[in-house]
Order: structure tokens, then C-alpha cells, then sequence
DNA sequence: TTGTATGCGTTATCAA
DNA sequence: TTGATAACGCATACAA
């Protein structure tokens, strides 16, 4: 009883065969005879043998990990396409890393270098920003990326994302239908892609309705976090009512929540004071208890596609895509 | 230009030095001269070296990664235990990979048994089965593992938890103390660590208050998600008057916030017909529209507390310890 | 059907 | 201060 990890070899002397012929019982079964796998099986039993992956992995070239690089973990919309990545992922044998690299772009340059250094398969990511030269330069080292939740106008590797202003359209298009001709637009920070998409949307549905532009106020927040959703709710209460906006849209539910906690909080109604549009359609948007109206992203779909966009990398005549789904409105009680 | 990403082996015949050189530079660079380092420095820019960690870890023996399997990714409660786990990492200057069992026994053994074969420094575990005979065959490998949220009696391993007894002692006591005499214990599925002790607690307090064990109604869900909240909000409003609790403890706030959604959304008040404790206090508690009376864990405490110890594994004179936190009652307007 | 030998990219030991 | 060389554990081409 050795103190180390058994090997190959350890197994090959146990069984008393060669360490060529251990190797293929795992790889190719059928080259070897019943009576020596089964002698060989038994020692890799008894030895507790497990496969050295890395070993494995410095020999072929490349490993069989795939890994999510995401931008917020405690983001439901993320875990969401996390979910619906390793779906896909499981289907195909393959094993899902999941990083997070919480809104910072260092942590995401140190988990994209460390995944490089690693050798995986595919990185999934939604980048800081989808402009940045690192991507490519993955992209040339032979590793395949897909870029989830952006679009990009780069042809050198696949994205999959959701029209962000079509959403920002319908969230608006359906305040105007509500009668509100004072809107706010929640989200930030700005330069995010997420955001300006929704709010380039919004703004488009709202001069195509005929409204002065003015009269659609944009209410930058650091974060895409509940906090802010709060801070601007006090924001808007402080406002002169002729300035009040009657409604919000916000760049994505966890905003529309904290705006929605602090509204209800301080005694005023939602939606007879202030109408709320959220985006993503997490959760807990419905189990709000006053349900939020949100932009629905098909979030495992999403995931879904994009991991089966990476896996097809592999095969020989890949071609690049650029996936775009479509948002939907799903209409409930705060508005 | 060749096809292949380059190697200790073409850095230094671009630099014009032997291989072993290359590596001294990486990894004892007080060994070299000034010049020959800048010189081979320049070569590795030019040529886009990036270090097979693959390869170093064969040679070495042990990767530069830490993972956690977490039970469930989509439960706010994991991802900020991750997020405290990644905060100590971080200042190791250690990567961390998440796997997500989701609740399945068979995801949770796939995703153990791929980072066994890659041989990872150290597993962060919340597991369904903290007993499973996987765990002390994984640390008898020289895998290091913590376990997260759950205590364990076994000596082999470290273990850092919140007292989960004492969690629901407390949820329980406070509900006895605004005179609720008929109290639901909604959780489950049964047999899962969290929740039993958590209802032994409840049951603990609720006999030291000399209540009637009868009245304290357990409640089993097959989930701890929100669904499962929600369906139990329907089965108290369905009970006769009598039969029919004053309030409720449930297991997680997920399935807090559930039953405090069907209940609003009936008609019937919160805290007035039904008061309601969750546990976790995971941030949507907060921002509920009442607000949730929650048993707080100290989440990212509990996370950097499980990473600082499975790092210290790697010191010689390491101790197992079992690391019991004390939760903490917040009460708010549910109650 | 099985055994032998070679190399994947790296680190570490030993000579020079 | 630098260079040559032997492992680490595995998969595979080729020989037997």
C-alpha cells in the first residue's frame, strides 16, 4: 500500500499486465480480451484507481471542462443561463466550471488567464465588455469562446444574446399604452451594454409615440443591485410632482425591486403612484407581492444555446453565429 | 509562426537560452542574470507564452485550484457563502471553480468525481448527504475537503456550519413570544440535515414553552424552492379555523417568501392572519414588501471561514476543527 | 491480443 | 549563472 495516488503502472503491476494494455481497457475495451479487462478492472478496484485527468489532458491537447465565466453570481438571471449551460453540458458528457467574476474586470482578466493556462475546452462568458481584445485573443490560441448575453460585431466567434432594444421598447410601448407621459429610466452603470441597449429601445419607443424626449428621465445607478433600485425611489419621492415621473423602467428586476420595496415602504402605491417595469423576469419578480411587470429574457434557453454554439466548435465546418432572441412583456399587477 | 500555442521549449530557442533557463525565470527568477531575464522575457511577449498549468501540475503533483460544490447555485444563501469562499481565495491568490450539484445526488457525485481526477488542491462540499462514504474516500486521496452548512461528526475532515438547532430554538421562541400558540414547521424534503435540526430546534423550544407537541404542525415540502411555499399557503388556507396555524417557520426564505406571496395575493394578512419566520435572510427577505422576519447565518463569514481552513490544510501541523456560528433572529414586519 | 517505447510541457536536480 | 536530463501519468504507434 503505497503512500501516493495509484497509477497506470501500479494497476498494470497489480493485474500483471502491461501498462499499455491498463491504458486500453479505459480508452479502446474492445481491443482487449474479457478475462484480462476483467483481471484489470478488478486491480483498478482494489487500488481505488482514479484516472489522473491532467495526465490525460497533457497527452491529448485538450481537457474536457467547460467553463461559464459570469458577471454576477448572485444575479438570478445568471444562474439561470448557468442553469441552462450545464443542461447542454451534461448532455454531452462535459463538466461545467462555473467563475464569477462579479462586476470587476480584474477578476474576470485573472479568471479568463487562469482558464487559459488551464487549457479548457470553450469559455462561456459575459464579459465587462464584449469589445475588449482579450477575447480574441483567446480566440487565437485555439481556445473557443461564446459570448452570452452580448452581441458583438466580431466575427471571429459565436454570441447569443437577447435583443436588448426591442425589450427597451416593449417596456416603454407599454407604459405610453398606460398613459404615462412621464417616464423614468432606471439602470447603470453607463457604457454598460445591457444598459444603453434598453435605454436606446426606450427612447426609440418613446419618440416614435410623439413624446417630448425630455419627459423621459434617465436615472443613472452604480450598480444593477437592489440598493440602487432603493436610492432612486427616494430620488424620485423627493421630486416636485410636476417633475415626478407616474412610472419606471428598470434595466433589470433586482432595480425594479429595490425601487418597488422603497415606494410600498414609504406609503405610496405601486402602480396608482408609481408604475414598475422590470427586466429579466427573475423569480422573484412574480413572487413580489405586488408582481412586477418585466421583460422576460429566455434565460436557460439562452444558456442552452450557447453551450451547444460551443460544443459545436469542435466539429469540423463551424461557422461563427450571432443568436438574437427575442424578449417578450409579461404584464402583472404593477402596472 | 507555428500552429501550436509555444512552449518553454520555443521560448527558449527564440531567446537563444536553454529551457531550464526559461523555467528559473518563472519560478526562481533571483537565479538569472538581469540581462538573460529581460531577454527571455521578451521572448515569451513576443511569441504570446502562457504557462501550461497542465503540464506544471503533473510535474508538481497539486493544481492551484480550489472548487466548491455548492447544492443549489439559484438559492441567493450558496452564492454568497461562494462569494465569501472567493474573497479568501482571492487573497491567497487562489482560483476558485463552482460546481452546482442543484439538489442531485448523481450531478453532485459527477461533479466530485471529475475534480478528483483533476486532481484540485482542496473541495469546498455542501452536500445532501453529509455522511456519504464519498467524502473521507476523497480526503484518503490527500484531497482536502471542508463541508459547508453542515456539521459532521467525523474527525477526518473540517466542517464549518451555523447551529442550526439553535436557529429554529430561536424562530420558535420569538413566534411563542408574540403569542402564537398553533405554529406550522414548513421545510423538507425530509431527512435533509438542515431542516431536521432546524425542526428539532423548533420542537425543543416549543416543548420548554410547555405548548402541546400537537400543535407545532410540521409541514413537509418536496423542495426548499418557492413553489413549494406557495402550495403550502394553499393547504393552510384550506384547514378549518381551528386547525388552522397562526403562523408559520419555515426552513428557507424561498419557501418564506412563497407562502408570503400566496398569502397576500389571497387576501389575507401578513402578519395579522398569518405571521411568517424564514431562515437564511437572504436579501429578497429584506425587500419583500413586508418585510420577512428571517434567522440570519452569517453567509460570507461562513464561506471565508471554510476557505481559510481548507487553505490551512496545507501547513504541517493542520487540526481538523468543527466550526459552529451562532445564527441570529431579525425580526421584521411579517411577525 | 498484448507489450514496448516515445512524447506531451513542465519543474527540479545535478554538472558544468 | 546556465545547460543537460530525468521524471510526473497517460495515450498511442508500432512491434511482437
Amino acid at each position: 500500500m503505497s503512500d501516493r495516488t495509484p497509477s497506470v503502472k501500479d494497476v498494470a503491476a497489480s493485474a500483471g499486465v502491461s501498462l499499455g494494455t491498463v491504458s486500453n481497457v479505459m480508452n479502446r475495451p474492445d481491443r482487449v480480451s474479457p478475462a484480462t479487462r476483467r483481471r484489470v478492472e478488478q486491480a483498478m478496484a482494489d487500488l481505488g484507481f482514479v484516472r489522473n485527468e491532467t495526465a490525460r489532458q497533457l497527452r491529448l491537447g485538450s481537457s474536457r471542462t467547460l467553463s461559464y465565466v459570469m458577471l454576477d453570481a448572485r444575479n438570478p438571471f445568471f444562474t439561470d443561463v448557468a442553469q441552462g449551460i450545464e443542461t447542454a453540458a451534461e448532455g454531452a458528457g462535459i463538466s461545467l466550471f462555473l467563475c464569477n467574476s462579479n462586476n470587476s474586470a480584474s477578476r474576470e482578466a485573472s479568471h479568463l488567464a487562469h482558464l487559459v493556462e488551464q487549457r479548457v475546452q470553450g469559455i462561456l462568458l459575459t464579459p465587462l465588455d464584449p469589445d475588449s481584445p482579450t477575447i480574441p485573443a483567446i480566440v487565437a490560441r485555439g481556445i473557443p469562446v461564446v459570448i452570452v448575453d452580448r452581441t458583438t460585431h466580431d466575427e471571429r466567434f459565436c454570441s447569443v444574446a437577447v435583443d436588448d432594444e426591442l425589450g427597451g421598447r416593449l417596456a416603454v410601448e407599454h407604459l405610453v399604452e398606460r398613459g404615462h407621459r412621464r417616464v423614468a429610466f432606471v439602470g447603470g452603470p453607463e457604457g454598460l451594454g445591457q444598459v444603453e441597449d434598453r435605454y436606446a429601445g426606450a427612447r426609440a419607443a418613446w419618440e416614435e409615440a410623439g413624446l417630448p424626449p425630455g419627459d423621459l428621465v434617465r436615472m443613472p445607478t452604480a450598480t444593477m443591485g437592489a440598493d440602487d433600485g432603493r436610492r432612486v425611489g427616494e430620488l424620485i419621492a423627493g421630486l416636485p410632482g410636476r417633475r415626478r415621473p407616474t412610472a419606471a423602467f428598470c434595466a433589470n428586476d433586482l432595480l425594479a425591486l429595490g425601487l418597488l420595496q422603497q415606494t410600498v415602504a414609504s406609503g405610496r402605491a405601486v402602480p396608482a403612484d408609481l408604475a414598475i417595469v422590470g427586466y429579466d423576469d427573475i423569480y422573484f419578480a412574480a413572487a413580489a407581492t405586488v408582481p412586477l411587470t418585466s421583460v422576460r429574457q429566455p434565460r436557460v434557453e439562452l444558456g442552452r444555446t450557447a453551450a451547444e454554439l460551443l460544443l459545436s466548435e469542435a466539429e469540423a465546418e463551424h461557422v461563427h453565429r450571432q443568436v438574437l432572441f427575442r424578449p417578450e412583456l409579461v404584464a402583472r399587477a404593477s402596472t
